[in-house]
DNA sequence: CGGAATCCCTCAAGATACTG
DNA sequence: CAGTATCTTGAGGGATTCCG
């Protein structure tokens, strides 16, 4: 019993199975954005032990779930993808982010954000990716050092690391952009307050909110509220 | 860190870090059938250690995603159940229990079913749930010694633990039952080959097969074939 | 330098017994 | 029935080393 079989002939199950076990998700969340290297995962997913990284990016190959491209020629970096069996995961990844960000409130004590993280998070939030096809706006998004962009055009929204040279809006903010996504926070109070910096045109700003939309659960349970009544 | 924090401010890393636990997906799953009972737990669950299912269900309370209810009155039995927060998960188990079931073939060796395995299987099948108005039919679904039954009534499908008394249709079969789901198996052939029996009108059994469907992907790869030229 | 394998140690989880 | 107590095991965390 290796790796974590629950001896039922159930989906569900053979879903835990891999995705229980520790990290996956996050190694298929940052595999999702795109390929990567071993450095890039390891550099993703800080805590991760090297040997856990190891052993998952195995299992995974194995179960047909993630593909070493091989180092062709020069190129002396292995490159992990996903295969297609592997992005087949993407409904349950999505579904599993937006019940995890409905229970997002604030970061805790040390909780960072990761180009993946961002990147898939905008994904997530784009839905079904289908904007007006008269949209053709490009955005640079900054939170902390983390440095993504999204690009609105023939009817489609995508998210993707890296900057772009000459986008029509900047857009700076920290982990509190979450509740202009979430609705918490309307645009105009999200400039106001400074929890996010614009530059360009504050419309642009206003359909990059209209567009990109993060569950917030109302069924969350604040952990341990001061004694007193709460809300 | 107890509780496997990954250090993200991520929904989907939140998410992990509660169904990332052992087990903890398919406490959910029965719970998701309806409420339990430890010892119901317990049964649907071999091999889980009551230790770890007692920490589970503390873990997940505290999370504010099951609740227990109080043993009124004369009844001296502990229930479980999802708080709305916990229902909530519904999507991200559906798409994980679609993804597993894509990837399954025939049972491993030892594997079983349950009865809260089945039922949120057919649940998982019945998609929508959307069935034509003018359908009012009754199933007994055994599987193995597992007993559910189908009600398909008022434009819906739904399914549940135990039988009716009086079905319009009485279906007998083993896991392989999956194949028939999955439309890699006609009812025709189902029949004929003796993988499913069956009790009543064949049209309502063809009739169930058309209301239920689990995913087949074609992008699973064969643990380990015969060494040679593998697909 | 990127991509791991190895070592050691801790703690979550498995197994079983026992109790309110 | 609904857990707690105790002991054991092994996956995973952390650092270092190795290999191509």
């Amino acid at each position: 019993m290796t790796n974590q079989h629950y001896g039922q002939f159930c989906g569900l199950a053979r879903a835990a199975e891999i995705v229980g076990q520790r990290w996956t998700l996050l190694i298929l969340r940052d595999l999702s954005v795109g390929p990567r290297r071993y450095s890039d995962l390891v550099a993703g997913l800080p805590g991760i032990p090297t040997n856990t990284l190891a052993s998952r990016l195995k299992e995974l190959e194995d179960e047909g779930i993630v593909e070493r491209a091989a180092p062709a020629g020069a190129e002396r970096s292995v490159v992990y993808a996903l295969t297609p069996r592997g992005q087949e995961l993407g409904p349950a990844l999505d579904a599993l982010s937006r019940w995890g960000a409905g229970g997002m409130r604030t970061p805790r004590e040390g909780e960072i954000v990761t180009t993946s993280s961002i990147t898939a998070a905008l994904r997530v939030a784009a839905g079904d990716g289908v904007v007006p096809s008269d949209w053709d706006t490009t955005y640079n998004v900054r939170v902390g050092d983390i440095e993504t962009h999204v690009v609105m055009r023939d009817g489609r929204v995508t998210a993707d690391p890296g900057l772009l040279e000459d986008p029509d809006l900047e857009i700076v903010a920290g982990p509190g952009i979450r509740n202009l996504l979430a609705g918490t926070l309307s645009p105009q109070d999200a400039l106001a307050t400074g929890v996010v910096q614009i530059q360009g045109d504050p419309a642009l700003f206003e359909r990059f909110a209209q567009a990109l939309h993060v569950p917030y659960s109302a069924n969350v349970a604040e952990p341990q509220p001061a004694a007193s009544a709460a809300g």
